[in-house]
DNA sequence: AGCGTTTTTGATAGGCCGGCTCATTTGATA
DNA sequence: TATCAAATGAGCCGGCCTATCAAAAACGCT
């Protein structure tokens, strides 16, 4: 799995440099849902002369183009993932974990509700938290 | 309607102050989602002595007492609305317009899906946002 | 490749939301 | 009403994010 997302985002016509190069490669290296600044220690590690300022800047150019989503957990900062497949996510409210999950009857439903109440759904936020039931 | 909230908030062992009792007017009398900002501009209509940082305070205290909610609609800050039946929200991403809706179906489901990811759920957040639909 | 224009970058200051601090005031209980 | 803990007001502080601006880098053109 190289880099889609470097590809995605050329094809946009983002004008690319070293550091959005780096900054890209760390979203899209990463399993998880970092904040800034976390992408911004990861990047470091790459070019220890990359600005907190562009990291701040390259995630909010790639969510308008569409290549990545910003999510948000209720902890004040945004958390960024790779723009893919649709999914939701749940948050273990004990260990932080954050699991992805798609389920087709509930993006069917958000989009009836919608309907049934006369708007065209555009965009939604879900996020369910839970704990962990003990399989006894 | 009362103020029920008022009650409520004693009956929970709340301490009362008459700066207390004006926000809690103002969130049991509000039929919108204002933000703390808001709040404190409708409380020093009755008492111009009010500070900004019991606003927050008391927000923060009836969240944690349970009786108002506490909502995040993405735009970096909190709005609240007192805890009652539990319901969801549709914004027009037009106006800002706030919909309250409840749909059964979507809430055991989510229940459900919880479960089947073996956790128990304890909260979630779910905010739909829409534009109006031309109804021709 | 070289040149000029435009965009991007790094550093830092600033804005906004919300919490912290502390001296003063207020409310609850004796 | 005297006491003591709790709440208030005012301002400061911190986190997250954006704005600013001079310097550097990328793109377009020849």
């Amino acid at each position: 799995m190289a880099d889609g997302l470097l590809d995605r985002c050329l094809k946009k016509g983002i004008r690319m440099t070293s550091q959005r190069q780096i900054i890209i490669g760390v979203i899209g290296d990463s399993e998880d849902h970092p904040d800034v600044d976390e992408l911004y220690r990861r990047a470091v590690e790459q070019d220890n002369t990359i600005s907190i300022a562009t990291v701040y800047r390259t995630v909010k150019l790639l969510e308008e183009a569409g290549v990545i989503e910003r999510l948000e957990f209720g902890d004040g900062r945004a958390r960024y993932e790779e723009a893919g497949e649709h999914h939701e996510h749940l948050v273990d409210v004990e260990t932080g974990d954050v699991i992805e999950f798609y389920h087709a009857e509930l993006e069917a439903l958000k989009e009836q509700i919608a309907r049934e109440m006369g708007y065209e759904l555009v965009d939604h936020r879900l996020e369910l938290f839970g704990r962990k039931l003990k399989s006894s």
